[in-house]
DNA sequence: GGTGCGAATTGACCCAGATCAAGAGCGACC
DNA sequence: GGTCGCTCTTGATCTGGGTCAATTCGCACC
């Protein structure tokens, strides 16, 4: 069939695939299924057990997590092509944060038992998870130092950077996610990243379409 | 000797050790070697390649990342036991932050080489790392949700709570790194800091001595 | 026991971004 | 095609924490 084809074809390009090898991955995906599901759907809730690992093929989830004094963010937006959540399966612990579908998406469910048990017997699949978390945690100190370092504006551009192809420097960048979830990725309020998106467009860095925002010049926009 | 004795007692202790078992660790430490390092030194720079995986034994260091608009600011602080930088071995990359001791420091030094071929070899080693990186990745998911939900006065207090025991429920919390450290590794300038726990002393929340503030009551100091 | 110097504290002021409150689009569904 | 219920945008105001400057503290070294 040719949606299953397509499946397998993205679960292949992934960079973790790429790391472990076919045979690992074949052993892997052997038990797992995928799920079509709408926006707004939460795909695990924050203190449940890790049942499964997800790798998204389609779409994007949002992973949100609450504060203790109350409120919530969102703490990574994650593609398609993207693994999540592999600490909690590892850990065998409670998941961290919640996830839930920013867009309409499409979604392998690997049991997580069945991961452990496979990460237990293969070495490269092991070697792929540790690439993995290491980049994972990479993208979390590139987070902090963003929030701590870099204003309103700086954050929003290289958000922006990020979503346009880095060869052509320049393009539209859709913004299929709301803009709430995108402004609680960024640390700011709904309100702010609306703003600084309309001062980019005075400042003649991007024009705002439709279909998101367009990028005049990569390179100009995270540079200042 | 004395001083190798309760090297590796501390090294026996650390959860990292505890996860790979004593025969992997046995293989891992064969070619480390221990260093003392004054207050100050910096072990490594953003930009680097990796070529060793550190084991803190004594003292803390702080884990120190330039933003790309100029400024620093202090991504994690490290204490007795804890393993970094992993994953900048792992992946073969450039370390992503500089670090540098805080105090003066004791630190086992693993060659990166001879880690990644341990690594390759031993499924022992190789979970223990995958369990390493999930936590690691966890704390800084914590400190993102700190960042973006919490008032400085919660970061403080959260801050303090972490060193003082958590059965006693009080206690002083000792602050060895200057206290610029601290403060970036919060996420704010050093005056705030400052201001921060004199408005706590004021407020009966913890008295300030010499050898750091001293915190009445745990459970009060982070719940408010 | 000065005395010199960097680190820590305190004080006065300011500004980026939050908050609160309207509007403006924009689909979905009758 | 209207109108209900969104999300998104824009406007006005407020404030937490940053900035800059002045002390004061702690302590190594003479």
């Amino acid at each position: 069939m040719g949606k299953r084809e397509t499946t397998y074809a993205m679960v292949e390009r992934s960079p973790f695939f790429q790391a472990a090898g076919a045979a690992a991955m074949q052993d892997l995906l052997q038990p797992s299924f995928t799920q079509l599901l709408p926006k707004g759907t939460v795909l695990f809730e924050q203190g449940e057990e890790a049942e499964f690992l997800h790798l998204l093929l389609e779409g994007s989830v949002g992973l949100q997590a609450k504060g203790d004094q109350g409120g919530t963010t969102i703490v990574e937006i994650f593609g398609a092509g993207e693994i999540f959540v592999a600490p909690a399966v590892v850990l065998r612990l409670p998941y961290l944060p919640s996830a839930m579908a920013l867009t309409e998406i499409r979604v392998l469910m690997i049991p997580a038992q069945h991961f452990r048990d496979r990460l237990a017997a293969s070495l490269d699949l092991s070697r792929a998870t540790v690439e993995l978390l290491s980049r994972h945690w990479r993208l979390m100190v590139d987070q902090v130092v963003d929030l701590k370092l870099n204003s309103v504006e700086a954050r929003v551009s290289r958000f922006l950077a990020r979503r346009v192809s880095e060869e052509a420097g320049a393009g539209c960048a859709a913004l299929p996610e709301p803009r709430a979830a995108i402004a609680a990725r960024l640390g700011m309020t709904p309100e702010t990243l609306s703003r600084t998106l309309a001062a980019l467009e005075t400042k003649g860095r991007l024009r705002r379409g439709a279909r998101g925002p367009t990028v005049r010049d990569r390179s100009a926009l995270v540079h200042s």
